[in-house]
DNA sequence: CGTTCGCTTGAGGCCGTTCAAGCGACGTGG
DNA sequence: CCACGTCGCTTGAACGGCCTCAAGCGAACG
């Protein structure tokens, strides 16, 4: 997509006015990055908001041990590095680019600045961000409070019911799947073989049919 | 304290002109709760929003389970249901009163009306909501990536360097250090009788001395 | 002096991880 | 065209962390 559009699609730069439009095309930039590679990394000082152009970017958290966390799965159009914007000045988390992808940049002085004669911006922005606040709310919760079990039932409800269709398939790797889910794959074998056994599910190699949906919900948050 | 000076020490209105801080005060309201009742709950329709004046709330997920995670100890001065007011019909997370508190209230209408015309107080929530999600990607980092022994040695630390002490007076129950920690009391119990083992801390009553900070600190995310 | 409260300690069990092995699909080179 | 490697996934065995349930124990208090 070319700059203009992308701007435009963005979910902060939302029906921004063709003027702002024009100062905004001159602070961003576009760059890219091949798959696997690291956008930013914990703890750098903090630059740019980013906007995810094509591609997908993870943002994840690691311990000294090398384990990860999956915090979010940015989707196209979405900002990335909001937090770093307002406070602190590192970033947060890890971004890395799962497939070559292609992001647009803005450097964080000229955001600031930008925002402060475009007053509707900020209000996306806070929208934005209180989406993200939801978001992590309930992952804090599903980690916590929920079951691997627990998970991925849920994960395979949502998928279904945004497709609108109890046959799903995975189109991801299930290494890649459990990690989103916070476990790994031997885990998630596991949990789908008892769906499996349980009749709730069907399983053939990477599609799923869902043969009981509201068991499958019943096993939400336990 | 009273209203006015309230407002004007809370984080969001910090600076605020003396015009605003009128039109405030007639859009702010202050309400009271006895310790262990609910401000709000999970899922109830979002109506205001909150700065906490004294006393204790938390922010808390449960589980049909009956289990709780405790996602945030709201701070005085701070905000809490900021999300409700910018995404969402619904609280995303109960709220509860863990001592007497007094808090303001601010309906969330008059709220997003005041804003447009202070775009200060928009940089304000920004920052607050910022972050929030800084402390929300590290919540999400110590409970899946760490171990109960983990956050308490990160608790632990933290605490001492606020309080530039090596020794600490708990000043809250264990039981409520625990559901902080994101456990129960018996395991805490067991981390707490480890670490003393092991020669890093002692512990008399409610009473933490600190005895090899690096040591303690080498088992923070492990 | 007995009850209650907060905390500790023990026994047992579950969930999820690690390590290790097996297995089918697929591709490549002999 | 087959042999052999790799890759993604599954399955088993063992282990460990944390939870549950239950009991014990000292301190505070009526």
């Amino acid at each position: 997509m070319n700059k203009r559009e992308l701007i435009k699609s963005s979910f902060i730069f939302n029906n921004i006015s063709e003027s702002a439009l024009s100062r905004l095309e001159k602070i961003v930039a576009r760059s890219t990055f091949n798959a696997d590679s690291i956008i930013f990394s914990e703890g750098e000082p903090a630059e740019a908001l980013y906007i995810l152009d094509s591609g997908a970017v993870d943002l994840i958290k690691s311990s000294p041990g090398g384990r990860e966390q999956l915090i979010r799965a940015v989707g196209i159009g979405e900002t990335f590095a909001e937090a770093a914007m307002f406070s602190g000045e590192n970033y947060p988390v890890t971004a890395i680019a799962r497939e070559r992808s292609s992001v647009l940049t803005i450097r964080k002085s000229d955001f600031l600045q930008f925002i402060r004669s475009n007053p509707e911006v900020s209000l996306n922005m806070m929208g934005a961000m209180a989406k993200l606040l939801r978001h992590l709310n309930t992952l804090v919760a599903n980690i916590s409070l929920g079951s691997v079990q627990s998970r991925l039932a849920s994960y395979i409800i949502e998928r279904a019911e945004r497709e609108k269709s109890s046959v799903l398939k995975l189109g991801i790797k299930k290494r890649d799947l459990a990690f989103q889910l916070g476990t790994i794959s031997e885990t998630l074998s596991r949990n789908l073989k008892r769906l499996k056994d349980n009749g709730i599910i069907n399983i053939k190699g990477n599609t799923i049919t869902i043969k009981n949906k509201s068991m499958l919900k019943s096993l939400i948050n336990k």
